[in-house]
DNA sequence: CTGTTAGCGCGTTCAC
DNA sequence: GTGAACGCGCTAACAG
C-alpha cells in the first residue's frame, strides 16, 4: 500500500558495498572469534546499522550444515505439566542460543510424520513431549546424527533415544504405601493411555507394592490423560453405591483433580475422608486450596536441565535418566 | 559410536545420481504442480525412499525468499487462555502448511529484541501473544513486508500491525450491568498490567458503565495478570472487615479464580452470595464446578482463525478486528 | 517434458 | 588481516 516495491532485506553484499569492503569481511565481522581488525569491524557495524542488516540465519545454517533450532513435538496442551515444561525448555534452550520449532500432535496422531518433517528443517535435535515415537524413526534420527530426547516417556528400544522421566516406580510405590498406612482398603487406579510407558510403569509399581503389602489388586479404570476421560472413569467407579473405592491413585494430577471434582459435585464424596486421592506430577494447581492434592512430584526444572544438557552435548552416555521426586502430602490423602 | 562417519543426509544430487536423472528433475518431483511425467516421478520417488531423502527446507526457503514458518512470541505460559490459543494456532497454521518458531518473553522482557532476532530467521509472519511491541519495531517489520499480528493486544499506533482482540468494552459493560442488576453496591476492579491495552480497555468500559448507571467508581487493585498477584490484591481488599466489596470484576479468569480461592480459604467468603466474582476469557477452568465462574467469553477459535487468515493473505484490510463474545452466567455472579 | 545454468546469502578455504 | 573464489542444497529461468 504505502510502498509497492518488494523491500528485500539488505544482504552482506549491500553492507560490504556501503562500507567499501568485501563481503567476506562482513561475514567475519558478524562471526564470533573471527580475525578482523577493530576499525574494520567498527566500519562494518556502522554500515550494517545504517541499512538495518541482520545475517540471514537460513543461509548461515545451510552453509554451516547445522541450525540452532531444535524441533519440539508436543502432545497435550491441556496438561499444565507439559506447558510448564515447554516454558522451561524455551528458557533453557535460549540460554544455549537454541530456538524451538514447534509441532503439535494429537494424542494419538502419527508422530512419525511430524518428526519426519522436522528432519527436513535440519533441526539440530528433536524433543518429544508426551508422545511416542516408533523405534524405526528413532533409528532414522540416530542415523542422521540428530539427538532425540523423549521427555516423560521411554521407548521399548532404549538405544536410539535419550529419555528423561520422573521416578514412576518410586512415586507409585510411595503412594501405595501411603494408602495402606492410612488404612485404605478398597483401592483403585486410574490409568492414562494403555500405550503410554509412563502410565504403565506407574501402574506396575502400584500393583506390585500393594501386592507386596498383602492387598488385593486395585480396581482399574482408564482416564486417557484427559479431564473428560477422568470424569467418566470416576463415574464408573462411583455409580454403584456399594463397593465404592476409598482410595484412588490417578496416573497424573490433571486426572486426579478431575476425579476430585466429580466425586464432590456428583457423588457428595468428602475428599480425604470418604475417599483418598493421589496424583502424579505436582503441577502448581495441585497446591491450590480447592484441591490440596497429595501427589508425587516430578521436578520439571531438573528434568529439562538434563534434556538440554544432552542436546548441548554435555551429555553423559546414559540413555535413560530418572529424576527422583518426593511424595507431597496434602489434604486429599 | 556405532558409525563414526558423519552421516550427512542425502541430497537431491544423490537421488538424481541413483535414479539416473538430473538434479532439477528431483526438485520438480517434490514440487507441487511441477511438470514431471508420471514414470519419472515414480522412479525418483523410489530412489528417494531408498536413500531416505527429504528436501532440505532451509535451502528451499533461502531460494524462494520465503519460509513457511511464522515466529511466535509468547508471554504468559501460566494462562490457559494463551496456551489454548497457542494450540489452536499450531493446528490452524499447520493446515496452511505453516510451522511455528517459538520465542518466549518474560512478562516485562524486551520483546523488541526477540522480534528483531525473529526477523533474521526470515519468518513469513510474526505473532505476538500477550506482549507489547514498540511501534518502531512494528514499523521495521512492516518495512520488511512481514505481517505482524497482535493477539489479544493492540498498539497505540494502529497502522503497523494487525490486531485481533475480544470485545473488551462490551464484556466489561455487560459485567458492570450484571453487578448492578443483581443489587451489588461495593464494587471493585482488579486490573492486570497498567501497560496492557487489554486491561486498560476493560477497566475504562467498566468504569464508564458503572458511572452511567449512577454508581460510584469501583475500588481498584492490580493483580499483574498472575495468580500470586491476584491473591495479594484480594487480601488487600478483604483485610479490613468493614468496607469489603460485594462484587469483584477481574481483568481475566486466571486472576478471578485466584481471587475466589483466596476469599474462600482465607476470609470465609461465600462466592456468589457474600461477594460476586466475574472474570474475562471463559477459559475451560471457569466452568469447573469448584469455580463456576461468571465471565465474558473470548472465542479463541475465531480469534485465531482471523489471525491465520490475515497471515495467509486472505486478510481484509482491517487493522483491528474485534471478535464478540458473550456473557456466560454461572454461580459466581 | 527434461537437462543445463544461474543464483538465493552466507561461511570458509586459499592466496596475497 | 583482507579479498577472491567456491560451495551449502535447492528453485527457477532458459533451452532443447
Amino acid at each position: 500500500m504505502v510502498n509497492s516495491s518488494p523491500p528485500r532485506p539488505p544482504t552482506a553484499h549491500d553492507v560490504a558495498r556501503l562500507a567499501g569492503v568485501s563481503q567476506s569481511a562482513v561475514s567475519r565481522a558478524f562471526t564470533e572469534g573471527a580475525s578482523v581488525s577493530a576499525k574494520m569491524r567498527a566500519k562494518i557495524v556502522a554500515a550494517a546499522n545504517e541499512l538495518g542488516y541482520r545475517p540471514n540465519i537460513l543461509a548461515r545454517s545451510l552453509n554451516k550444515q547445522s541450525s540452532n533450532v531444535v524441533g519440539v513435538v508436543f502432545g497435550h496442551f491441556d496438561n499444565p505439566f507439559f506447558t510448564l515444561a515447554l516454558d522451561r525448555f524455551a528458557e533453557q534452550l535460549a540460554l544455549n542460543g537454541l530456538r524451538m520449532l514447534l509441532f503439535t500432535a494429537g494424542p494419538n496422531a502419527t508422530v512419525d510424520e511430524q518428526v519426519s518433517e522436522l528432519l527436513s528443517y535440519q533441526v539440530s535435535a528433536v524433543i518429544l513431549m508426551a508422545v511416542n515415537l516408533s523405534s524405526t524413526l528413532a533409528a532414522e534420527c540416530a542415523r542422521s546424527g540428530i539427538p532425540v530426547v523423549m521427555f516423560n516417556r521411554t521407548v521399548e528400544d532404549d538405544h536410539a533415544a535419550f529419555a528423561v522421566t520422573g521416578d514412576n516406580a518410586a512415586g507409585a510405590a510411595a503412594i501405595a504405601e501411603r494408602f495402606v498406612a492410612t488404612g485404605r482398603h478398597r483401592i483403585a487406579f486410574m490409568a492414562g493411555y494403555d500405550d503410554s510407558s509412563t502410565s504403565r510403569q506407574r501402574e506396575a509399581a502400584f500393583r506390585d507394592t500393594l501386592s507386596r503389602l498383602r492387598m488385593p489388586a486395585p480396581r482399574r479404570v482408564v482416564g486417557h490423560y484427559s479431564r473428560a476421560g477422568a470424569m467418566e472413569a470416576t463415574r464408573s467407579l462411583f455409580r454403584t453405591t456399594a463397593d465404592r473405592p476409598d482410595a484412588l491413585f490417578c496416573a497424573n494430577d490433571l486426572m486426579a483433580i478431575a476425579a476430585i471434582e466429580t466425586m464432590r459435585a456428583e457423588f457428595g464424596v468428602v475428599i480425604g475422608r470418604d475417599c483418598a486421592v493421589a496424583g502424579f506430577d505436582d503441577i502448581p494447581m495441585a497446591a491450590w486450596p480447592s484441591f490440596s492434592l497429595t501427589t508425587y512430584s516430578q521436578p520439571v526444572e531438573r528434568m529439562v536441565a538434563h534434556a538440554v544438557a544432552f542436546i548441548s552435548g554435555d551429555a553423559t552416555g546414559a540413555s535413560h535418566i530418572v529424576v527422583g521426586g518426593e511424595l507431597v502430602l496434602r489434604e486429599s490423602a
